[in-house]
Parts: C-alpha cells; sequence; structure tokens
DNA sequence: TCCTTTCCTGAGGTTTCCTCACTATGAGGC
DNA sequence: GCCTCATAGTGAGGAAACCTCAGGAAAGGA
C-alpha cells in the first residue's frame, strides 16, 4: 500500500495543509495587534492596492456577498479606517475609500505579514522559494 | 522595490494561499456526494484513523472545544455513521465508535479526497511532488 | 470523608457568512 | 415622457460553526 499514488497524494496533500495552517497562525499573529480580523484585514488590503471603489466591486474581489461586504464596510468605517462616499456618476453606487489612517494600517499591515511570512518562509534558501513558487505557479496555472 | 525580499515573500504567501484555496475547493466537491461537512469529514476520519475514543480525546485531535465536539458527535451519530457507548473503565466519560456505514463512508471519503487531490498534483511530475513534499516538510520540521 | 478534578452537556452568545425583500436610481425602448 | 427591467446598497432575519459558563455525575487523592 506504500507505494500507492493515492495514498502518496494523500499523505502531500496533509503536508499541504500542515504548512497552511502555520502560515494561517503566522498571519493570524500578524493580524493581532492591528485589531483586524482577516476578513477586515483581506479588504483594507484590497482597498490597498485598489484605491477607491464600489462596494459592489468591493464585493467581487472578496467573493463574498454584497450584503457581507455592508458590513465590513461598516466595521471598518466604525473604526475610522474607511469612508463612504456617493459616487458622483451614479447616485445608487456608493464608493470606499481609506483614510490617510487606514493608508497607514494597511502599510502596518503589509509589512508585519511579510514579517511573518519571512520567519516561516526562511527556513528556505533563495533558490528553494524559487522552487517552491515555481511548483506552486505550476498548480494554480488555469 | 521589485526585489524587496518581503514583498517577495508576499507574493510567495499569495501563491501559498491560492493553491490552498484549489485545494479546499477540491476537497470540498470530493466532500458534498457524501453529505459531509468539513468539520464532520475531519471527525470522521479521526474516528477512522485512530478507532473509538472518548468524546474528549476526539475533542483534542479536533483541536475544538469539548461543546462544540458534542455537536459534531450529535450529527453524525443522527446520520447513523457512529455511535456512543459507555466507557467501561469511567461511568463519566462517552466512547464514539464508528457504525459499519461509518466505517464504509470514511472508506469512501477517502477515496474521493484522494481523486480529487489527484486531479489538482497531477499537474506535476512525480519528481515535482517528491520535490514539492521536501519543501513543505522543511516549513513544517519543528 | 471531603475536596478537587474530569467528563459530558444544557443554555446562550459571537462571528461571519448567507438569502430575501425593499428603496432609489439608472438606462433602453417606444 | 413613460414603462420596464436591471443594478446598488441595506434592513431583516437566519444558518453554521465555533465559543464560554455553569452544573450534574463520577473519579481520585489527602
Amino acid at each position: 500500500m506504500r507505494d500507492d499514488p493515492l495514498d502518496a497524494d494523500e499523505t502531500l496533500v496533509e503536508a499541504f495543509w500542515s504548512v497552511a495552517h502555520l502560515l494561517r497562525k503566522a498571519s493570524h499573529t500578524a493580524l493581532a495587534p492591528l485589531g483586524l480580523t482577516p476578513g477586515h484585514a483581506r479588504a483594507l488590503g484590497t482597498l490597498a492596492r485598489h484605491g477607491r471603489m464600489r462596494l459592489n466591486a468591493l464585493s467581487e474581489h472578496l467573493r463574498i456577498a454584497a450584503r457581507s461586504t455592508t458590513e465590513v464596510v461598516d466595521a471598518l468605517e466604525a473604526d475610522g479606517l474607511v469612508i463612504r462616499e456617493p459616487d458622483p456618476t451614479d447616485r445608487r453606487a456608493t464608493l470606499v475609500t481609506l483614510t490617510p489612517e487606514g493608508v497607514e494600517v494597511a502599510h502596518e499591515l503589509k509589512r508585519a505579514r511579510a514579517v511573518e511570512a519571512e520567519s516561516l518562509f526562511g527556513r528556505l534558501s533563495s533558490d528553494q522559494r524559487a522552487e517552491l513558487r515555481q511548483l506552486l505557479d505550476v498548480l494554480r496555472a488555469p
């Protein structure tokens, strides 16, 4: 049984999940001091990367229902990290923009995440990282 | 900025999450036809691997609170996949055991997961799989 | 015996999603 | 100008998967 390719894949999957779990924990460690939940952090990151956008567009980026995006934005707005503004070109729509504080928190977030990632991927040489990157790219290619 | 090692790790993390997402989807595809939620499937797999155990022990394996394990076992019991039995050596404790149907579903589950994993990792040659495995092992080493 | 701990579960809460229904608005056809 | 249909955001309510807290029952040591 030890050489059954299906079994072998099973343990490859396990190894993958195990690393994913470590990465998740590292990410959580990075988030906690900023007072962000993973979902809020994701929204913040999206806004930092793509700039001001409609709630609707944010939903698509986050791949959650529009109604859920309303709640995420509510929370970020309550924390003073984003503001809602009416879209001047469409009175139905609302634009979400990072406040200066939001920009700063997003920046800290990115740094904190990178530091945490480094603490995990720092175990690999740069050659190994490149190798891993290439393998992952094969797996996620369309 | 392109060569900032922190930035590079950031995208390595992204690649990793992207593959994790595919794997998650594949796992979901495997689970759905068996009528199992991810949590229930995890409990079933644990019981299949380790055999009869106390609710308490199951909590530790699943790393969830004891109270939550009660609910998971309730659900599996309602589906006829496990039974509760009093522990003959400790009248406070309850042992959870797979029913014959539970054993069969666990087996199907393992097969279905392996097939889904194959559909993802099948993109890699066996050398590449070995390489990936080795890199993951470095990352998750203690 | 008495005190403490452990095992499970009832009650109730939190988080994070969801669907459905609604209002306000936009946009194309006639 | 109106009619119809689609789209943007949100109120209401709910489901899933966790959690904590409290408590009964049993075990176990001093």
